[in-house]
DNA sequence: TGCTAAACTGAAAGTGCTTTCATAAATCGT
DNA sequence: ACGATTTATGAAAGCACTTTCAGTTTAGCA
C-alpha cells in the first residue's frame, strides 16, 4: 500500500510480506532454506520497500565483517593463480567475500600489512608466496587477525608450505637415475624483491643430491632467467646450443620448462632422446604438454590455507600449524 | 591484571574501569560530559585493553577504501584469469579494494545479484562472462550501482564485448584461404547453463562463411566436449580416426585445440601438414605451444572494463559505453 | 544549615540483523 | 495409512553500541 518508507527494516519487510523476520534474513543469507514460493513474495517485498540491509547491523550481529583478504604478487604467474583457484573453491557457499590485494612491491607490502590490520574489516588474511616481517607479525597477532602463509613460513603464524628444498633433490635424483650426467639447471632471476625464492632452494636441494651423485653443477649448467617467456628462451638457447650442452634440464618452475621445450623444439632437438626436461608445479598445461614434473598440488594448497584459516576464524585458540604438502613426480613423457 | 583478551568490548572495558558502559560510550562520544578524573580512568583502560570500537573502525574503512566487485564463472577457464589479470592491473594504485564472487549456479548468480547491490557496500561490479537478466539489470540501475558487463552485452549498462560471429568467420575464411575443404569445428558444451555462450556464436559465424565458400559443415564434423582436457582428447580422438578425416579444425577456444594438439602428436599427426589446427582467445599458452588462433585481447578487456568502470564511477551521469575489441589472427605455425 | 540547580553516572530500552530452538507442515517408507 | 524424517517457519535471545531517563552527587547560595 504504501511503499517507500524512509529506511525499511526487515521488519517491515516481514510485515508487508506476511512473515517473520528470521524469514526475511534467510532469504537473504541462504536463500536455499527458504521455500521457493515463500522466496518469491519475500523478494517482492524486499523490491516494493526497496530494502536495504544496513552492513553495519549484520557485522555486529555477526561478530565479524564476512571478509577475508588474500595477498598474492602480482599475478603473471600462473602457479598463484591455481592457488587462488584453490581458495577462491575452498571458500564458496561459505559466505565470505574474498578480497584481493595484488602486491607490486616491497612498500606495497609494507604498507598493506601495517594497515589493513588496523581497520579492522578482514576476519582473516592469506599471504601467497610474501615474505613477512616480524614487526609485521607481531601486529597481526596482536591485532588477532588469523593467518596463513603459503609458501613462506614463520614460526608463530599457520602456514602451508612445501619441501623445496626435497622437491630439488627429487628432480636430481629422478634424472641421475635416467642415467643422465650432463645436468643443467633452469631457474627465474625476477621474482620481484620483496617475494621470497623457493626457486633457490630448490637449486640448493638439486645441487646437493647431484653432489651426491658425484656430479657437480657448474656455473655454466645454472641459467637463471627473468620469468617471461622470451627471456627464458634465450637463455634456453644459450644453453643448448652450446659446444657441449647438456642432456637433461631441471627448470624450476613448469612455465620455464615449457619454454625450454618450445626452444629444443624449434631447435629440432628430439625431446626426451636428446634432452630430458623436467619442470616443478604441475601446472594445468603441464599436462597438456605432457611435461614430466615435480608436482605440488597447488589448488590444494589455496584450499588448504582457507581451510585452516576458517578454522581459526571459528575458534582462535587453535594453535599454529605448519602444513607440509607432498611432493611427487608426476612422470610424463618429457624425461 | 590481565589484558588483552581476544575482542575487548566496551564491557570489558566498563569492567576495567569500574564504570558502566554508559560512561565508556560518553568518554568516547562526547568526552566533555564526562568528569575528567573518570575520563582519566576510562582512557587507561581502553588503552589497557587495546579497545578499538569495531564499528568505528569498520565506517572508516569503508569511506577510505571503496569496493569494486567482480563477479566471475568459477574460474577454471584461463580466459577468466587473463581477463581478471587486466582488472587487478588496472586496479592498483587506485586505492580500491578487489572483491571477487564466483559463481557457480545459476540460482548463486540469482542470489548474488539480488542481494550485491543492497548489502554488498559496492562502489561498481564488473559481470565476467554472466549472462544477467532484465530484473537484475534493473535493480542495479535503481541502485545507480555502476557495471561494466564482459562477453555479455545488455543495452542499459556498460559492456566490453567482442564480434564472436566475426571471430567465427575470420577462422573459417583463414582455413579456406589455406585451401582446407574437409574443416572440422570443436566447440564445448559445458559452460554451466547459467553463463553465455559465445562458443555457439563462434560457430554461427564460422558455419556461416563456410557456407560462403561452397563448404557445408556437416554434423559429424561439428564435436562438442565438456571443457576439460580429457573430454576434449576423447571427442578429438574420434574425429581424427574417422575413416575420412578432416584436414583441418577450428577449436572455439585456445585450451580445446591444445587439447587437439596433443592428441594429434600421440597419435602421430603431424602439424600443420595433415592437419592444420586454429584456436580462439590466444591465450598465455597459445604462444607457448605455436599455435595459430583468433587473438581476443583478454587482459586488455579487463583492463578496459575497470577503466569504465571507475569513470562512471568518478562521474555517474556518463553515458553508457559499449565498447567492441577488434579480433585478430594471430599466425604461428599450427595452420 | 537547608534547598535547589547542575553535573555525573548507570540501568535499561532501543538499533537492525543473525541464529538457535521449538513447533508445525510436508514427505517418505512400508 | 502411520509413525519417522525432513523441511519450513516464527519466537526469542543475543550482538556491540548509543541514547534516554531517572537517580545520585556535588556545588551553589540564601
Amino acid at each position: 500500500m504504501c511503499p517507500l518508507k524512509k529506511n525499511p527494516t526487515i521488519y517491515d519487510v516481514a510485515k508487508y510480506s506476511g512473515t517473520s523476520i528470521s524469514t526475511i534474513s534467510r532469504v537473504l543469507n541462504s536463500p536455499d532454506k527458504v521455500n521457493v514460493e515463500t522466496r518469491r513474495k519475500v523478494s517482492a517485498a524486499i523490491d516494493a520497500l526497496g530494502f536495504v540491509p544496513k552492513a553495519e547491523a549484520r557485522a555486529r550481529a555477526l561478530r565479524l565483517n564476512g571478509r577475508i583478504g588474500v595477498m598474492t604478487p602480482f599475478f603473471t604467474a600462473p602457479s598463484f593463480v591455481q592457488r587462488l583457484r584453490g581458495i577462491a573453491g575452498g571458500l564458496s557457499k561459505k559466505n565470505y567475500d574474498l578480497v584481493i590485494y595484488t602486491v607490486d612491491s616491497v612498500d606495497q607490502l609494507q604498507s598493506y600489512l601495517s594497515s589493513l590490520p588496523l581497520t579492522g574489516n578482514l576476519d582473516g588474511l592469506i599471504l601467497m608466496s610474501l615474505p613477512i616481517e616480524d614487526v609485521a607479525v607481531n601486529r597481526l597477532l596482536k591485532h588477532h587477525i588469523p593467518t596463513v602463509l603459503i609458501e613462506f613460513p614463520h614460526k608463530k603464524l599457520n602456514s602451508v608450505e612445501i619441501d623445496d628444498i626435497g622437491g630439488g633433490r627429487m628432480a636430481a635424483e629422478y634424472l641421475v637415475a635416467k642415467g643422465h650426467r650432463r645436468i643443467a639447471f633452469l631457474g627465474d632471476t625476477d621474482l620481484p624483491e620483496y617475494s621470497i625464492h623457493p626457486v633457490s632452494l630448490r637449486l640448493v636441494g638439486f645441487r646437493q643430491a647431484l653432489q651426491e651423485a658425484g656430479i657437480t653443477l657448474t656455473d655454466e649448467f645454472v641459467r637463471l632467467a627473468p620469468y617471461t617467456m622470451e627471456q627464458t628462451r634465450q637463455v634456453a638457447i644459450e644453453l643448448l646450443s652450446a659446444s657441449n650442452p647438456p642432456t637433461a634440464v631441471f627448470a624450476a618452475t613448469d612455465f620455464q620448462a615449457l619454454g625450454m621445450l618450445k626452444v629444443a623444439r624449434h631447435l629440432g632437438i628430439k625431446v626426451p632422446e636428446q634432452l630430458a626436461v623436467i619442470g616443478f608445479d604441475d601446472l594445468d598445461m603441464a599436462e597438456y604438454a605432457d611435461l614430466t614434473t615435480v608436482r605440488q598440488h597447488l589448488d590444494e594448497s589455496g584450499r588448504l590455507a582457507i581451510e585452516i584459516l576458517l578454522s581459526h576464524i571459528a575458534d582462535n585458540s587453535r594453535p599454529v600449524q605448519h602444513i607440509n604438502l607432498p611432493l611427487n613426480i608426476v612422470e610424463r613423457i618429457t624425461a
